[in-house]
DNA sequence: GTCTATACACCGATAGAC
DNA sequence: GTCTATCGGTGTATAGAC
């Protein structure tokens, strides 16, 4: 076939030039806040005009939709990379993967915002985006059963835990370390909590 | 005099209208979110139109800075009566306190949003809407140290904890009590760590 | 696919009559 | 103090030429 190559470079240089325009978005997003994103800064960040954006994306939700799958995938990848090695203890196996989460939740207050908050009324993630925020829950579910925490209740209170500690850490010390001191500690109280 | 009667009365009228328009700017926070008030609909939730406002507030940030002020001594008044009586049990007064606050910030997700969430980048609350938040955490690191508990660090982890419990409460089960039912186990799961 | 031009809907804020 | 009228700006999105 002739075209088929030619075929290929088009799709590569049109999926090349969606990641300039989401990587562009990150860009404004770390800049002025996830919800202050506006078309004008991303096409001007891609050296294009704003309605450019629109062969490329359907509409500004539709990169928030983008957005919100790859921070949701990048999660995975880092909590699958962390909780690989199967660990040998149980309180291990559970800092390991408290620590994962929160190392990568606190190195982007836009992404977390993203990840965690409403960021528009209007702006629901597709189902295609919000899977790989499923397959997280259902890793950190998984692995926690490996160490005998099944109960809904225990799961509730260590990702409400985790998760206060991120949020506080990035309300109230961002850059710093002040709570991610408290995070160890945590988890082994939790760990106790659990009869672990 | 003969002025101050109606002196005293114009400025009753004045602080009424003042009053009527937080309580409007309130009612259409819990209906669109905190973010996205606007005069128009303040404006005609109180029977006016959107210019008049201006000559109650000198801004919309000026109703965003009386609001948030509102909402923080609304919160020190319901944990000075919840701290009233002082506590024999450590741990119970541990729980008094948790609990008030959990409460209060469940109460109302606007609320919350506008006490503890960046809301808009330009608003910054003035030093005086934010002097009864200072008194919140004021109150709370002395109910503490009455206890015992005097560490930096253990503030940290309560505060975080309690706060991580309130945030997950109204993002994953909005007028539930999925997360409040882990807030005891949670607190006396601080108290063990804190030695008490 | 990118551009110009523009529609269309807002918004916060100000000026000035009453 | 409230009104009408309006300014000046921003935002998303579409139409149509190239």
């Amino acid at each position: 076939m002739l075209v088929s190559p030619s075929r290929d470079r088009a799709a590569e240089r049109r999926s090349a030039t969606r990641r300039e325009i989401l990587d562009a978005s990150w860009e404004v997003a770390h800049e002025k806040g996830i919800a202050s994103i506006t078309l004008k800064d991303v096409a001007d960040r891609v050296g294009m005009r704003p309605p450019s954006l629109y062969s490329h994306f359907a509409s500004k939700n539709a990169i928030y939709d983008a957005m919100f799958g790859q921070a949701w995938q990048g999660c995975l990848d880092a909590l699958r990379a962390a909780t690989d090695g199967v660990p040998s203890d149980p309180r291990e196996a559970m800092a390991v993967m408290g620590r994962a989460y929160f190392k990568y939740a606190v190195a982007d207050q836009a992404r977390n915002q993203l990840m965690n908050a409403r960021i528009s009324a209007d702006f629901q993630p597709s189902p295609e985006a919000y899977a790989p925020s499923l397959a997280v829950w259902e890793l950190g579910r998984v692995h926690l059963a490996l160490i005998g925490v099944t109960a809904e209740a225990d799961l509730d209170l260590y990702s409400a835990v985790v998760g206060g500690l991120v949020d506080a850490q990035l309300a109230n010390d961002p850059g710093g370390n002040r709570y991610a001191r408290q995070l160890d500690r945590a988890i082994g109280m939790l760990a106790d909590q659990f009869g672990l």
